[in-house]
DNA sequence: CCATATACCTGGCAGC
DNA sequence: TGCTGCCAGGTATATG
């Protein structure tokens, strides 16, 4: 099974067990292999400390404690689990943070990602993974108006410009290239070039593309499970992402695929203009 | 400061 | 079957 963390991805994840979690006592924390990043305090350090909440910030899930906070990361290849205590932790379980409402389990197999422990939100370690980030796409201070603006300072072709994650967050590879399919850009076109009726379009394509994709489950474009084991509808089906070669679901031409920054993109060469 | 490349790591798959 | 090479959802860091 394999799973895409994209911010649709964490955010029902994060769904999926904050309710269930928040109020928790932590009774241990196990660590197994190395993550990206060294954790940055001693596990036994968090031994009866309370989980609050929740929340998400970009692609990070951040858990409140009654004293500091936990960012995890799901990276390119990690999932959460988050059920009775007890099993035995398989080779790609990095974390166990066992609670007494239950445990919650990272599996990762390529390790890219992480928990990493701050003493509050704005203190260095966490401003060095969250300073940077962009607006919340799903937020109300996701403003056309302001996008477009800020799209204009930018000289980079739009497709990475969405995946830096400095103007706005939690588009990943592959909504990247869907939401620039829904909005009729190419991929390549530099964003300093969009125009602002199309950067509105663009600004409603992400939103739309990443709201649905919350609402169906996750899981769009391959197997998906939230935390409790349970898979997304399926029913987003992709116009470009992985269909080089097929044709377009609008005009027929063949998706086209190139590389921009070591990554895969695809988009249709007759819908999308530069 | 900007844009692009590199590094991290394992597993799945196509091709031979 | 087994090997090899390539590809994969992210992002801080290094380099030009």
């Amino acid at each position: 099974m394999r799973r895409m963390p994209e911010l649709p991805e964490v955010e029902v994840t994060r769904l999926s067990f904050a309710s269930a979690i928040a109020g928790a006592s932590i009774v241990a924390l196990r660590l197994g292999q190395p993550l990206r990043w060294p954790l940055g305090c001693d596990p036994g350090m968090l031994t009866g400390r309370q989980v609050l909440q929740v929340r998400r910030r970009g692609k990070y899930l951040l858990i409140d404690l009654s004293k500091g906070m936990l960012m995890l990361h799901l990276g390119m290849s990690g999932s959460l689990s988050f059920g009775p205590a007890g099993l035995a932790a398989g080779k790609h379980d990095h974390v166990d943070l066992l609670t007494d409402r239950g445990l919650l389990r990272l599996h990762d197999p390529r390790r890219f990602g992480a928990l990493v422990y701050a003493d509050n939100e704005n203190d260095a370690v966490a401003q060095k993974l969250l300073g940077h980030l962009g607006v919340e796409p799903l937020s109300d201070g996701f403003d056309p108006a302001l996008f477009a603006k800020d799209l204009k300072k930018k000289n980079a072709p739009i497709k990475q410009v969405l995946l830096a994650g400095e103007l706005v967050v939690g588009v990943g590879n592959i909504y990247a290239s869907e939401a620039l399919f829904l909005a009729g850009i190419r991929p390549t076109t530099r964003a300093s070039r969009i125009s602002k009726p199309r950067a509105f379009k663009l600004h409603g394509a992400i939103r739309d593309v990443l709201a649905r994709a919350v609402a169906q489950g996750g899981s769009t474009l391959r197997d998906f499970s939230n935390a409790q084991g349970q898979n997304g509808y399926f029913q987003l089906q992709a116009n470009v992402y992985d269909r080089a070669g097929q044709p377009c679901r609008v005009c027929n031409a063949p998706i086209k695929r190139l590389v921009q920054g070591q990554r895969s993109t695809f988009y249709c060469p007759v819908c999308q203009k530069p």
